[in-house]
DNA sequence: CTGAAAGCGCTTACAG
DNA sequence: CTGAAAGCGCTTACAG
């Protein structure tokens, strides 16, 4: 590497002080002469000058990036939240890091540190279970932090989310209209009493309870993603077998699409089917899924927004505001008995 | 905020020096007695005393930390390739900071100036067209930069990418095999001659002659995403008719896909259909869609890999080698003419 | 309008 | 074994 061209060469070149060749660089252009001005110019175009932003971080205390941890990138909802993250970011001058925990707390923690280490200006979070300390200690020296898609139980913190029990209710009362009774929700594991599946799960039964159906419990499944066969062959097997399926998830969708397929169950005619995430293949399965879209690109427009004011605005107390999102459902004719299609 | 603790406040607290306690902190611990050591742990563990890694890349000017620019995220070639990236770089200690140009060079160009301004140690970049000169200086002043997915035209540098010429070859005699033999290929946009897209291309007409096919160029379609609809509208009114299509990667396969869904073509019966790139909805569409896998894990390892050898290494020239990855056929039922079931 | 000086929080020769 | 000093590349009062 040739060696790097500093504001002190420029200085040189330019016959100026350094102070006044970083009044440039800051647009503060009224302290300095117009010659001077152009003379700074010149010699930074010529030097092909960049400066060195780490060096002014460490002055400004301030990096002008934030870190964003999510608890998995391989649902698509972390990766469409993200996208709009980084939208938001970049129009303001914002780097961000993504990380990606990987549903590992200590890997989270380990982030975590390694992004304070970093002197990000602030974090995005959705959150794991078990860093509750290190959370708490964040938002008591008000360090700038919002989380997004999970309540953090014993956090009292600022919080974009999914209504979630409004998805399932969207969900239910759908799948009832278009005449399915026995109706099963089946979602990711509950072990770690992940905030929408909770939610998805509690707004399920009040939705079958505002019906006037008793919910069964054989017919909530929760489970970790490797035996989503197992718990589905239970499933079908009960004396009487759902006649629609929920899904809590994309990732559990593709867990139950596999079953079935392996299975021959006819996805609509056999079973109705429905989940919470919009999929990329929604419109052209076949069936095409009928689905409940969460609004991926709102959400992260908030999340980010709101962060951006923190950071701006650092006297703004942590304020514990939960911000609901509306989830909207997409018909498709997975919901549909005869599986007819809609047009 | 609090007021951050500095090695200032821990020297003071274990009433040593600064650098007594740089030492320690970089663990060079045959600098220092034992109760000085324990001494400044203690003093660590009792203030929460976190190093500020921005000092410290200024001081050492490396930041343990390599941007990645993808020319487009959608692509499930980016997301798998990053992770595989971070995976390696995580190992090493290296944090990676992901841009996404959205196919737009400016946004490339400004991506790769921030980041050089961030001083990063190193870049990996999927290449668009119309940055070959900033390419080509960074080369020059020896700046450690690999390439991904794509050869820039007038640059030698290192690349790691697929050898799409074969991946053709797969598609191509698989399908002859299975009976097809009016055999079309539809890519995204050839206009900014994308590596793999013409490579593709190339390598269906090689494989084509091979076979001793005369190659039609009314088969051979390379268009925008929106319009395929149009393209695939003139495929299929030619006198003769493909009976079978190659598509281009998993974009366009999502084009085709809504195509056939839309137009109530029966992929497997009607027309054959593979595509470059495996999709996670493939074993479960009907038909499963036969795939051509690109192995992006170990694409990502070996891209992330180069640069880390480079980085460390600065002596080392940048040697402009080209490393081709094979591809592999994933056998479904998109490609099985009566479409039965391959169990 | 311009510059000298101090300082951000580290690291690393160097001296003892 | 330990510390004082210089310096990484910036920014910003402050003085003139």
């Amino acid at each position: 590497m040739t060696k790097k061209i500093t504001i002190s060469d420029v200085a040189k070149k330019a016959e100026v002080s350094k102070s006044t060749v970083s009044q440039f660089l800051n647009e503060r252009f009224d302290y300095m002469g117009d010659e001077t001005r152009a003379r700074i110019n010149k010699a930074i175009t010529e030097l092909g000058y960049q400066p060195n932003v780490v060096a002014r971080s460490l002055k400004l205390k301030s990096t002008s990036t934030i870190g964003v941890i999510v608890a998995n990138i391989l649902h698509a909802y972390s990766t469409q939240v993200i996208r709009a993250i980084e939208n938001v970011c970049n129009e303001n001058g914002i780097s961000t890091i993504i990380c990606n925990a990987d549903d590992n707390p200590q890997k989270e923690r380990k982030y975590i540190e390694t992004l304070l280490a970093k002197q990000v200006d602030g974090l995005i979070v959705v959150p794991l279970k078990g860093n509750l300390e290190i959370y708490k200690k964040l938002l008591k020296q008000d360090f700038p932090i919002v989380f997004l898609d999970r309540l953090v139980e014993g956090l009292d913190a600022e919080t974009v989310i999914l209504d979630n029990e409004r998805a399932s209710e969207l969900a239910v009362n759908h799948l009832l209209e278009n005449g399915y009774k026995k109706i099963a929700i089946v979602t990711a594991s509950l072990t770690d009493s992940v905030t929408p599946r909770i939610e998805r799960i509690n707004g399920y039964k009040k939705a079958l309870e505002k019906n006037g159906i008793t919910v069964q419990e054989e017919y909530i499944k929760g489970m970790e993603l490797d035996s989503f066969d197992q718990g589905l062959d239970e499933l079908f097997s009960l004396d009487i077998k759902p006649d629609a399926i929920i899904s809590g998830n994309d990732l559990s969708l593709m867990e139950i699409l596999k079953y079935t397929f392996e299975n021959d169950i006819r996805v609509g005619k056999d079973t109705g089917l429905i989940t919470v995430d919009e999929v990329s293949f929604g419109p052209i399965h076949s069936p095409p899924l009928t689905t409940i879209a969460q609004p991926t690109f709102e959400m992260g427009m908030e999340v980010a927004t709101i962060l951006l004011d923190k950071i701006k605005d650092k006297k703004l107390k942590q304020d514990s505001v939960v911000h609901r999102h509306e989830p909207s459902l997409i018909i498709r004719n997975s919901t549909k008995k005869e599986g007819e299609p809609s047009e």
